[in-house]
DNA sequence: AACTTAGTCAACCGCTCCAAC
DNA sequence: AGTTGGAGCGGTTGACTAAGT
């Protein structure tokens, strides 16, 4: 048994908001306030609609100083570099930006900025069904490198899974792990936004040396000015509190992070493996990390310190740890 | 001019969270 | 401790418009 709706659905209006009703709404909420209660307000306000419609259409059209029209440049890099850090948590990234709302970011992301990045990323990416590695997986500079071997003339690829953990930004931190010097093949599965060349070439990442300086503040006092000095209004429900619910979820979902901002960097390399069949399958499996990076939302699921190689057989990647062989192993990578 | 396709974005849906009881 | 129900969130839909054929 599901439960009860919100309201009655055969007597509440749905669809575009008529000037009248809006008018309505915003002379109701400017005298009385929400009264905290958006399910009994339409009833007060004498509008025929869902109390969700009406928060909806307060918080991402009626409410004052909402922002509509093109993203500046600077917009561009905050959106792409938190949803590269912490994904499609549009409430959140819309709290850094003033006057934008999570549906008006969201919305955005998924029709115009997505494609510019795609648009600069090799064509072999642009497959739907194989999305590009700089969309989210973490806040930590994981990575997978994959370089062929072609000096040896074996054709074996070799991939480096990267842990990073950097006082950084995300948005600034750079792998510094070079290929191997016998590689002449080199793909930089980073996975974070500002680590790939690409990226950096965006315009809103033109100044991040100068923002690099200001990299040595805590990121999350930068990001998230919850963790140190001021509040940040909300773009999504306008509220400018450091109390109440959102703060508390956020501190709870970012805690992993903000302990992780604060190790020293350093950087793990190993070096696998690996034994198939050829360079030609070489797209076959970069799509495959690919995809699989982007369907694991948080690698953190993988854990890092576990993970030391990567490794490819004709079942599957798998990934293996210090105590166990690939035999042990359960592929995260299936073959097909 | 008529039709089709693609892009945009406001609005809805269904879920989780969490305060209040 | 368990239940309820409102708030808030992210994914998705569909109406509308623009561009292309």
């Amino acid at each position: 048994m599901g439960r009860a709706p919100c309201c009655d659905k055969a007597n509440v209006k749905r669809g575009p908001w008529s000037p009248e009703e809006d008018t309505k709404l915003k002379e109701y909420i400017d005298k009385h306030g929400t009264g905290g209660n958006w399910i009994a307000l339409p009833h007060k306000a004498g509008l025929k609609r869902c109390g969700k419609s009406c928060r909806l259409r307060w918080l991402n059209y009626l409410r004052p100083n909402i922002k509509h029209g093109e993203f500046s440049d600077e917009e561009d890099r905050i959106i792409c570099s938190l949803y590269a850090n912490i994904g499609s948590r549009w409430s959140i990234i819309a709290a850094q930006l003033p006057g934008r709302t999570d549906n008006d970011i969201k919305n955005y992301w998924n029709t115009k900025l997505k494609k510019k990045l795609m648009a600069l990323l090799p064509s072999h990416h642009h497959n739907q069904q194989n999305p590009p590695p700089f969309f989210p997986y973490s806040s930590s500079s994981s990575s997978i490198h994959m370089t062929t071997d072609n000096n040896n003339n074996n054709n074996h690829h070799y991939y480096y899974y990267n842990t990073t953990t950097t006082t950084t930004p995300p948005s600034m931190s750079f792998t510094t792990a070079p290929p191997p010097s016998t590689s002449t093949n080199y793909y930089n599965y980073n996975t974070t936004i500002a680590t790939s060349p690409i990226m950096s070439s965006l315009p809103f990442y033109q100044n991040q040396q100068q923002e690099q300086q200001q990299a040595l503040m805590s990121p999350m006092q930068q990001y998230y000015p919850m963790f140190g000095s001021e509040g940040s209004c909300s773009s999504s429900d306008g509220s400018c509190s450091h109390g109440g619910r959102e703060i508390k979820k956020e501190e709870m979902g970012f805690h992993h992070h903000h302990h992780m901002f604060h190790h020293h960097e350093e950087q793990q390399q190993q070096a696998m493996v690996v034994d198939h069949d050829g360079i030609n399958n070489n797209n076959q499996w970069t799509e495959k990390l690919d995809k699989w990076l982007f369907q694991t939302a948080n690698p953190l699921d993988y854990d890092l310190e576990v993970i030391k190689q990567l490794v490819i057989s004709n079942d599957g990647l798998f990934s293996v740890d210090e105590n166990k062989t690939v035999q042990e192993s359960k592929p995260i990578i299936y073959s097909d």
